[in-house]
DNA sequence: GCTTGACCTCAAGTTGACTTGAAGTGGCAG
DNA sequence: CTGCCACTTCAAGTCAACTTGAGGTCAAGC
């Protein structure tokens, strides 16, 4: 077993057909052939597709992800960018750790209002100033591919 | 100073006035009069900001956001379901871990290729099978609410 | 009392990441 | 040889989360 059909790679990752064509066309996968029509994927897709979806959860765009990791799929940037975007990662399991321990805090606090409960606006205070991940309005200049016409 | 303008709220929270008109018409916040033309806010706003920025850096979209916040701004749950939602940001937080000790790896090892790395092949492996957050195909019935018509 | 500037409304546009639909193709089971 | 069915292409549609634009309002300062 060489070559994944498109559609075993759909199967084992969960990753519909359209979205596999969709990131061949954008760069971040590419088919080795064709069997009649039908793209023919080597193995290393599935690795490459875990990267992916790590970095999409991470709440890097396709376009941040194929930057990361070259058109060949393994991450080829410089180690101070790597390590920048590391950082990033980091201030956000920070944001998000906030979050869960506020959720579980309001969860199991029985203070007749939250405001009145230290624990609770300490946890609030974790998080702030370096907001703006994904609704930004950079003029993000990662457009010009893709731009089917 | 009891009320805020929607200038002021802007300003110190780096949300645009266009995005807190978006979230009043969106049921997460509430705007408590006017002065002239102008939305006035209660300085509960600030807080209940705070959390929607946490909640979207989280990757829970507006919808998501105001399930948990109820309408008035504070987390008004069952307990099991924010212990829920805070499992559900806990699988996060091990995803973004491995993909920040990914990248550290990578700008670190020396490798030939780091598929040959054993280290590298372990934390791609610690992500996996419960993928999908932010790009499901799941029919998400948060519809319904801003459908302006 | 007039200008100004920051807000207002409402409709329409934008961007990213896909999905959907129509029309076609081709390997393989029967 | 004939269907079938999962794929193919390409254009167009969708969805969230806003932003932008046109045309309007109003409290405050001069």
């Amino acid at each position: 077993m060489k070559v994944l059909d498109i559609g075993e790679v759909a199967a084992q990752s969960g990753i519909s057909p359209s979205a596999l064509r969709y990131y061949e066309e954008a760069g971040l996968i590419s088919s080795i052939s064709r069997h009649g029509l039908r793209r023919q994927f080597p193995p290393e897709v599935m690795l490459q597709l875990k990267l992916i979806s790590m970095g999409k959860m991470a709440g890097f765009s396709l376009a941040e992800i194929s930057g990361m990791f070259g058109r060949n799929g393994m991450p080829d940037l410089p180690r101070d960018v790597l390590h920048q975007k590391a950082d990033e990662i980091d201030r956000q399991i920070h944001e998000l750790t906030a979050l869960r321990d506020t959720l579980r805090h309001v969860a199991d606090c029985r203070a007749p209002s939250h405001m009145e409960c230290p624990a609770f606006r300490r946890l609030v205070d974790v998080a702030g100033r370096h907001g703006k991940r994904r609704g930004n309005a950079e003029k993000s200049k990662a457009r010009g591919n893709l731009s089917r016409s």
